[in-house]
DNA sequence: CAGGATCCCCCTTGATACTG
DNA sequence: CAGTATCAAGGGGGATCCTG
């Protein structure tokens, strides 16, 4: 095995994500489709629950509710009520949703560095999935 | 803003990761229920498929057939097919793949440091909803 | 303004059976 | 051994309507 690559074994392999493992749990707080462009909304500072609709143009009021009420579970952001009329809810990253924030920003530092080798593949792949079918190899006796 | 944490914002925000942007697609690739898990199971080197259905105990042939092949699409494993009787096949890591099991190295760091504070999180957030609720505050008018 | 409640659809996952 | 094909189920996500 070479060793360009730091050995990830010590982290339990595939073990390490098992449904019941902590990291598969990290994994799908930030899966949902709208999480992470909710916590990157939120990354200069509180915004009250319409101008994140604006801004992450395109959520629904449910996902929007749903995906800040998830985050607010995770202690990822704050929900600040103002008994005002009408009435007004700032939500805000935590420290702990700053640091998942630094999560999010690994997995876009990889993706900068990666992700045109694996769109590559997968036009290299697609290709050879529409050229025409091989001839059957001959069979070799055992 | 608290300067703890690094400025995100270099990274687009909110844009950084929406649909069409390139982590989403990452995201989604790391995202799948079993990716990560065969991942994690190819690290120490080329598995037979039956051997990963073993070690991954669990999965049906049809998720690891569909994961492997989209691990493949996605250049991060290498199928090979030796024409022996019976059929012999197997997947390895890519130089990609084995970058990408850093990335999930770095999901898993994060999640060691802060998992217990988001399930910490989780539990107070449960314990304050299954309290009576809290008396209606008498409205101000403007 | 900030949501809650509903209905619905599709896509992922799973179970089962069959094949080269 | 290494898959593919087919069918059934469940949940996430979206559209819409309603309320304090």
């Amino acid at each position: 095995m070479d060793t360009t690559f730091p050995d990830l074994r010590q982290y339990g392999g595939a073990d390490a994500f098992l449904e019941a493992c902590k990291p598969r749990a990290i994994l799908d707080m930030l899966t949902g489709k709208w999480s992470t462009l909710v916590m990157g909304a939120l990354l200069d500072g509180p915004r009250r629950f319409n101008e994140l609709r604006r801004m992450l143009d395109g959520i629904t009021q449910k996902m929007l509710s749903q995906t800040l009420r998830a985050l607010e579970r995770d202690g990822i952001v704050t929900r600040t009520v103002y008994p005002t009329i009408p009435p007004r809810v700032d939500y805000e990253l935590t420290p702990l949703g700053r640091s998942a924030g630094g999560l999010l920003m690994a997995i876009a530092d990889w993706s900068n560095q990666h992700a045109d080798d694996v769109f590559a593949a997968r036009r290299a792949y697609d290709e050879r999935a529409a050229e025409p079918v091989q001839p059957v190899l001959p069979k070799i006796p055992i």
